[in-house]
DNA sequence: TTGATTACATACCAACCAGTATGTATAATT
DNA sequence: AATTATACATACTGGTTGGTATGTAATCAA
């Protein structure tokens, strides 16, 4: 009964949304039980306080984004450049507005909690690098099937993908445009074409 | 006496670091008076409340060091792809242990307060604007005398820039890591070639 | 010299917060 | 049938927060 349960469930996605909206330490618990619907009691009945809470936020809801955003679709394709592109096309498209204006989730965890918390930083790190090295794994797979020039550091350039995504989205909420979002994700997807041989 | 007081700009400062370390809702009036040594009394005295202080910290500290850091330098440089090279090199050099580990405080700002007030979003936005518009004017003079690609669209291209260096800042912040700084940096550098004839 | 303004200092307050204590209906176990 | 554990619900608390009310010493203007 730990996990599936539909009433943690309900809680870990108001929290989500109210952690999104307001960040972690603003994230008011009485907020979050507002919008689940949902007593006190039952949240301190499947969480020991606040932090746990956030902390399961990360590795069940944002972790599994990643992977089934980014990583899982990135594995089928034979061409990760092609694989990357698509990617961010669909990304900037399927982004809702309020998406837009909120950023990315990780990211805006990431900047809050890394230097106040450190159960929070080595949580988001791992999520981070998760996402960089199924970025590095694809980049490698495709310098074996020579679609990736073989000179560049599969890592690095993964890390450097992942960051300027993360940038993006960051201007682009702070200027609240899509336009900003898409022209970002234009130049990444040039600096993706140097990557090919 | 509104501006240039000695007292007033301790109190600055030592909301700055607080809300570099904090973030601005997290930051405690009281600890800023600790840190400053000043009294509530001083402080509600300079600045009408807490959002005050804030928008303070933004316009007169923190854009004037991307004015400093970043705008000034680059005017001189006839070349802004060496230029930006050369600030990039310098900026991972030149930002302390406690730098890498609290992040861009732009854009700490900039994901904490976006969209929960506008206030913020607007003045730190002016900043992005001055920034990005900085860096095209610098990427547009080097258009004029053939150092820089005709192609490229200068305003995009300086979106691009500003926004991987902030997502570098945080991937390193996140991970601790003047490495991930640096290999983030390099990468950029290299996408930078990318704007020569 | 005197009246007013500036530049603070101290004490206090209502609101909100995370967390707790206690109670209870239901379901599982024995 | 009796006991225990689960899954909540409600009421409360101590601590912190931003903000205010009031007071005062020093400076400035008339």
């Amino acid at each position: 009964m730990i996990k599936s349960n539909p009433t943690r469930q309900k809680i870990l996605e108001s929290a989500f949304q109210e952690i999104h909206l307001q960040g972690f330490q603003a994230a008011s618990l009485n907020s979050i039980l507002t919008r689940s619907d949902v007593t006190k009691g039952a949240l301190y009945h499947y969480f020991p306080d606040k932090q746990a809470l956030g902390f399961a936020v990360v590795e069940e809801l944002i972790k599994e984004a990643v992977l089934q955003f980014w990583l899982r679709p990135l594995e089928e394709a034979s061409d990760p450049i092609d694989g990357l592109k698509g990617l961010i096309n669909v990304a900037g498209k399927s982004l809702s507005d309020e998406d837009v204006l909120l950023g990315c989730p990780l990211n805006n965890l990431c900047l809050e909690m890394s230097p106040i918390d450190d159960g929070f930083r080595q949580r988001l790190k791992q999520v981070y690098e998760l996402w960089r090295e199924g970025f590095a794994w694809a980049l490698r797979a495709g310098q074996t099937n020579g679609t990736v020039k073989s000179t560049i550091n599969a890592m690095d350039c993964a890390t450097f993908i992942v960051a300027s995504l993360a940038g993006c989205r960051s201007l682009a909420k702070n200027a609240q445009s899509r336009d900003v979002l898409n022209a970002c994700g234009q130049n990444l997807t040039l600096y993706l074409d140097t990557l090919q041989p």
